[in-house]
DNA sequence: AAATTATCCGAAACCGGTTTTGGTAATTCA
DNA sequence: TGAATTACCAAAACCGGTTTCGGATAATTT
């Protein structure tokens, strides 16, 4: 059925070597007999097995990208572009991109070393860097070539791509500070990850560098839901003392921070600011609309991708480190500071007595129709 | 570096055939024999390559999944739990899932027949699927093995697994009935893709079975952004006879068609209702919430995956289809019918005029100001 | 014209496995 | 006790490529 190297020799009538040797471009095959193997193979539609290549070169041609779906309803809108990126960037060495997902940490671990000892990848893309990522211990044992989205401790050993996280942050910061906030909340997201002190650290750069007043600032980790916004928000926000803005490591704690101050009967982007990063859709969705920073998948993965065939194909093992911005999309979610922190507690208080005396009224006005 | 059966079999000292058949349980190895080699095995870390393997079994134990990122803005939230479904359920058969993205639909097509030729994967996963899908006719003539993650013609040829979105959308349509309402707008998405004439089909069933009275249907297609059903939706409400629900063959468009509502100081769910189909994670955030069909990616990936384990490894070929159901997210898009169509066309214009001279006299009172 | 060099290609080794073949030793059976 | 099995494993062939080696022929140089 499959046409092979042998078949396509025999139908030319010379030996399987000088095919191999005339496809692969070799110089001691002449122009002629070069151009005959082509067209034959054109004609007959033979194309080598990847498999076969691979076991005398030792290559697979593939690299792998681990996922951990937290939770079956976990969603990653950009997932396809970050493959997107990949792929278009791999498909030009020939190399194709095998996706794998694991169900725990240890599961995952085991992964990347299977998939590597059984030569099914020739090296990986590590997404979602963490502190002493135990990832990279296990590659670093069998020299497996890898290339991180994000960064980690002893980044010079590595090849990497990120976004410059920390700026991004600061600028957020002062962003607010300019508005005239004074208190602020850094809702932080899973703290095992590098990102998080990497956003954190940069909301600290934006706050020292601003030495004219004294500033607030309070801060929590592992807020990576809208349920885990939500309930934060609320419960800072009935405080004593609330912070007037929230800077959000997650898109998504961000939402949940919106929808605490609409509860609250309050209107966000007015009397309460909130940033958020990643730039997922439902923020455009949102009301007001999410301020953000947008992150462009696509690139990151086209990055990474291209490093990784850096790393295998050229023999130098240089390691780079690339860090690029993300797009600040200035929308409605944030905004000149209303009130400051005692104002805001006030009118927060006011506005509860004010919500539990309509209910009370409307509680009672129900039972007397009903009577 | 790596450890081959060779070295294995040198450890040994016993042939590199006698470690295989001890590996793979041939009958004519002594037990004591196998128990050594597979301890010996564990102890080095010994682990077959996969491209050896393949060169004479002639699998490649991965299979194809290739993807068409129409814009490199495009998200497709689910695409995780899909891959997760998939890997999970080939995992079990030590398949792995190779991705791939196309710039074209020829560029598409060429890439499934190269992976198949090259044999890099030994069967695809088509999602997607179109009218006489162009990719099915390619595969066929390789003999390749395929499923469908959704339907198509001469369906019994192939395995398949879909979602019964007839169903799905012909119950949305008879809630919609119930609820009163009797002008009704099928907002369809790609036409060509096969999906777009079963959702249309099952709001088509549901309004035959409903014998009762007179219902208007008005049908568009290519509906398949929240621009799309936002401009839709504007046109269709501001006509002389607006329909007063929306059924959308994709959430993003029943997105759009909120912002019309609103953007026409109308209420969704209470003056117009809205029901999508997906299950997209902005819809719950949106305001009011998306009434919606929640598709469960992960099932139809696993099932997906096991359909074709199934087609790889069964000599007897025989294909299976599966239709299961979405299930029905009941939220705040949908309600009872307030306005029959007239009604609500005169209350729009009302509106309108009222918005327009609040805006003129709001003009006025800012030039006035100025002056 | 002879010697040297370049050009081109076939033959064979090799990659790391799987599978077949065949042979030896131990066991069973007659 | 001799013949026929059986159990076990080494050797070799094979899968479909790549790469090395060496030889034949043609072209160039001396």
């Amino acid at each position: 059925m499959k046409i092979t190297i042998q078949d396509l020799a025999d139908h030319l009538g010379i030996s399987k070597g000088t095919v191999s040797r005339a496809l692969r471009g070799y110089a001691d095959v002449s122009a002629s007999t070069v151009e005959r193997v082509q067209q034959a193979a054109k004609e007959l539609g033979y194309q080598p097995s990847a498999v076969a290549q691979g076991i005398k070169t030792g290559l697979a041609r593939s690299v792998g990208l681990i996922l951990l779906p937290k939770s079956r309803a976990a969603s990653r809108p950009f997932l396809m572009q970050f493959i997107n990126g990949i792929s278009t960037s791999i498909a030009k060495h020939g190399y194709t991109l095998t996706v794998a997902t694991a169900q725990s940490d240890a599961e995952m671990l085991e992964l990347h070393r299977d998939l590597f000892v059984q030569r099914k990848v020739d090296g990986f893309i590590l997404p979602r860097t963490m502190h002493n990522d135990p990832r990279i211990q296990i590659l670093d044992q069998l020299k497996a070539p890898l290339v991180l989205y994000g960064q980690t401790e002893n980044l010079t050993q590595y090849s990497w791509f990120d976004i410059n996280q920390v700026e991004c942050f600061r600028r957020a910061t002062t962003r607010l500070l300019d508005f005239g906030h004074r208190h602020l909340a850094f809702l932080g997201g899973d703290a095992p990850l590098f990102y998080n002190s990497l956003r954190r650290k940069g909301v600290e750069f934006g706050i020292r560098e601003f030495d004219r007043e004294e500033v607030q600032l309070q801060v929590f980790e592992n807020i990576t839901t809208v349920a885990d916004g939500l309930e934060c928000a609320l419960r800072l926000l009935q405080s004593s003392q609330p912070p007037t803005c929230f800077l959000c490591a997650l898109d998504l704690s961000a939402l949940g921070v919106i929808r605490a101050i609409k509860q609250l009967e309050l209107i966000p982007g007015e009397h309460v600011s909130v940033i958020g990063y990643e730039g997922i859709p439902e923020g455009e969705f949102s009301e007001p609309s999410l301020t953000t920073f947008e992150v462009d998948q696509y690139e990151a993965g086209f990055q990474c991708g291209g490093k990784l065939m850096q790393l295998i194909h050229e023999k130098g093992v240089k390691v780079t480190g690339t860090l690029t911005m993300a797009v600040l999309l200035e929308r409605g979610s944030d905004g000149p500071v209303r009130f400051n922190s005692s104002e805001l507690a006030t009118f927060i208080r006011n506005r509860k007595r004010l919500l539990s005396s309509q209910e009370k009224l409307h509680r009672m006005t129900e039972k007397s129709l009903r009577n």
